[in-house]
DNA sequence: GGGCGCTCTCTATCACTGATAGAGGACTCT
DNA sequence: AGAGTCCTCTATCAGTGATAGAGAGCGCCC
C-alpha cells in the first residue's frame, strides 16, 4: 500500500486518539505506517505542517459540508449549532483544541467564518456586527474546550492540594459551580448557557438595567 | 546568591522574554542562572510545575493586587477592564496565552474569577448570571489573545499560499477585516468590541429584533 | 536493451530535550 | 570530631525532530 499524505494523516489522526498529541511522534507514526520515521520527511516539511494538516482533517471530519441555515431558522439557533458542532469537533479527540489553536493558517476555519458571516450580512446583520460576534462566538469557543481539555493534573500536581482551603479562599466561584451542577446539568449544558450570553446579550435574563454603548 | 525557586521563575521569565516558550530548556534555565541542569530538579518537580510557576509569575506582575470597582463605577465598564488588563498580562511575554492554557491550576486565575464573580453578585446580579458571563469573558479573553499570539507562519508554510485566491474563496472575512481595520483601528479595539458584544449584548448595535430567551 | 532519471525508502547520525542516579562538597548542630 | 542536612555536581538515559546521503525500484527515451 503505497504511502502518501492522505493516510499519514488518517494514521497520525489515530495514533493522536491512542495517545495525545504528545504521543505523536515521527517515530511511533512511521512503526504504525510500516515504515522508518525519515520517510515521512518525504511528504511532509516538518512536525508543525503535520500538526496543522491533523487539525484540518478533525475539522474536515465533523464539517464534511458547509450547510447554510433553513430559511425559517433563526440564525441565533444556527450559530449556537454551528459552534456546538465546533465543539464537538474538537471534543472528539485528546486535545483537540490544542492542535486547532496549534495550527496556523487553517482554510477549514476560514471557511466557518465565511460561513457564519455572510450568514448573518444576509439576515441583514452589519457586517461589522456579524464579524464580532463570529469572531467572539469562534474564539470562546476555542478557548472553552481548551480549558475543558486540559490534562487533569497529576497526583503529585494534586498532593499538596487543599480542598476546603479552596472552597474558602474562592466561596463566590465555589457556590457558582455548586449552584450551577445541579442533578442533569452537564458541561454541554454550561458552553451553551454562555453562547447564548453571547449571542442573545445578558440583558434577556438580567434583572438590573443595561445602558445602551452609544 | 542562593538559588532558590524565586529566582529560579524570575529567571525563566527572563529567558521566555528573550526565546519564546519553546526556548525555555532546563539547560538554558541553569545557564543563565550559573548552574547545572540537575540542580533545577532540586526545587521544582518537573518543567510542568516550573511552567505554572512562570504563569502564576506573569499574572502576579499584572495583577499584583486586584481591586474592586468603585461604587460609582459600572460594573460592565470595570470587568471589561479587568479583562483588558488579563490581555495584557498575556501579550506582557512571548506565547502568554500558551502559557496560561498549559498551567494547571492556576491560584491567581481563580482568584480573578472570585473577585469578578463577587463584584457581579455585589450589583445584585443573580450568582448563575455572573458565573456565565465570567466565564465567558475570560475563557474568550484566552481564546483570543491565543490566536492573536500564534507565532506568524514561516516562509515555507507561505509559500504556496495565493492571497488572490484566499479574499476570492472567503469574500465575507476578507470584506470584514478591510472594513474594522481603518486607519487607526487597532486590535485592541476590536477586543474592547468583542467584549462590549459579551457584556452588553448584540442588541445594543443591532439592527433586527433580539427575541426573548424565555 | 541499456542507460538515465525520478520517486521513494532506507541506514546512520546529529544536536538537543527532560529526567534520574549517585558522588561529594559545604555547612550546622551536637 | 562526627553526624546529618542541604545543595550542586558528573555521568548517563531514553527519546525527540531533523538531515545527509546511499540505494532500490520503476518508467521512459534514445
Amino acid at each position: 500500500m503505497a504511502l502518501d499524505k492522505q493516510r499519514i494523516v488518517t494514521e497520525a489522526v489515530a495514533l493522536l486518539d491512542a495517545e495525545g498529541l504528545d504521543g505523536v511522534t515521527t517515530r511511533k507514526l512511521a512503526a504504525r505506517l510500516g515504515v522508518r520515521s525519515p520517510t515521512l520527511y518525504w511528504h511532509i516539511p516538518n512536525k508543525a505542517a503535520l500538526v496543522t494538516a491533523i487539525a484540518e482533517a478533525i475539522l474536515e471530519q465533523q464539517f464534511p459540508e458547509l450547510a447554510s441555515p433553513a430559511p425559517e431558522e433563526r440564525w441565533q439557533d444556527w450559530l449556537i449549532g454551528l459552534a456546538g458542532r465546533l465543539r464537538h469537533a474538537l471534543l472528539a479527540h485528546p486535545d483537540g483544541a490544542r492542535i486547532i489553536a496549534a495550527s496556523q493558517l487553517s482554510l477549514k476555519m476560514a471557511a466557518i467564518s465565511e460561513l457564519a458571516m455572510s450568514t448573518l450580512v444576509g439576515r441583514d446583520i452589519p457586517l461589522r456586527q456579524a464579524r464580532l460576534i463570529v469572531l467572539t462566538v469562534l474564539r470562546f469557543t476555542v478557548g472553552f474546550v481548551l480549558e475543558e481539555q486540559v490534562g487533569r493534573p497529576d497526583a503529585d500536581a494534586l498532593d499538596g492540594f487543599d480542598m476546603d482551603a479552596y472552597a474558602a479562599a474562592y466561596p463566590t466561584v465555589t457556590a457558582g459551580v455548586a449552584e450551577y451542577f445541579q442533578p442533569g446539568r452537564t458541561v454541554d449544558d454550561l458552553f451553551r448557557d454562555c453562547l447564548e450570553q453571547i449571542i442573545h446579550g445578558p440583558a434577556a435574563t438580567s434583572s438590573g438595567p443595561r445602558p445602551g454603548t452609544g
